[in-house]
DNA sequence: TAAAAATATTTGTATATACAAATAAAAACA
DNA sequence: TGTTTTTATTTGTATATACAAATATTTTTA
């Protein structure tokens, strides 16, 4: 059944979920290359391109619950893709060269990610889209 | 951080699960008056206004795998507010007196949530991108 | 009609995420 | 300066969800 034909689909909480369980699975599809999952690699990315950030920072930018970011970095860090250095409370985050080295094939992966939901949308359409589920998102 | 100034915010993975978890929140609050989650209380809607009605059609009704289907309706169960009768290969879910008894108190809750965000959107708008939504989900 | 294929459901297991509590350190204050 | 409050992070625990495999039944087919 399509979403649009559910008893539910006037309903934000249906809708909302149905697609960014859709979503998640066209990302974990185009993240699969480099075996991580779409949270781990937004992670990784963001480590990448601000070495030294702290989880808070991360929870902020990535808009997850601290804890969250703990777990997440922790499986980062089996995978030798960080590193955590503490400094009183505060911890810091940084890629290991080998995450350095995953960089091209994360930017891939990303465009990959961007042309399978704009290929099927539309450049403009997907652009417009994603503006106003942020506009929701910031007032909620 | 406001969702539109992350880093990621182009991003559909980011902005559809940033919305869908704040969405959540405010559903879960919504629905805490009669003490079932969200998707239990949509599950259950589905079960008293198609009495009978077989996993396989709650899970095509609200877009979820079957798995979880049988994972929702169990703990329905536990709590007496649906039962089960097999037939052969088939099931069927039957909402109790119980869960008839709580369906005004449910449409009060799905009311006051739509209120919620429809109060912060603005009716047309909410509308408006509930549609783009699941115009974007069915395609995907 | 017996065997094979398809279908419906459940079960075992894994994952991402969150909340609340615990810990530890820094800052504010009296 | 010693105490209280605030802040940053982690840990324990719980939840929703999915996938893959198992089970059970029905339908198709040879």
């Amino acid at each position: 059944m399509k979403t649009s034909e559910s008893r539910y689909c006037k309903c934000m909480y249906f809708s909302a979920n149905a697609l960014a369980r859709k979503i998640e699975k066209l990302a974990v599809d185009s993240w699969k290359m480099i075996d991580l999952s779409p949270s781990h690699a937004y992670l990784l990315m963001a480590v990448i391109s601000e070495p030294g950030i702290q989880p808070g920072g991360l929870a902020d930018e990535l808009q997850l619950t601290p804890s969250t970011i703990t777990r997440l970095i922790e499986k980062l860090e089996e995978k030798k893709l960080v590193v955590r250095t503490t400094d009183g409370k505060l911890t810091n985050v940084y890629p290991t060269p080998k995450a350095k080295e995953l960089q091209p094939k994360m930017k891939e992966c990303s465009a990959r990610f961007y042309e399978n939901y704009a290929g099927i949308l539309g450049r403009e359409e997907s652009y417009k889209l994603v503006e106003s589920i942020n506009k929701l998102a910031d007032k909620l």
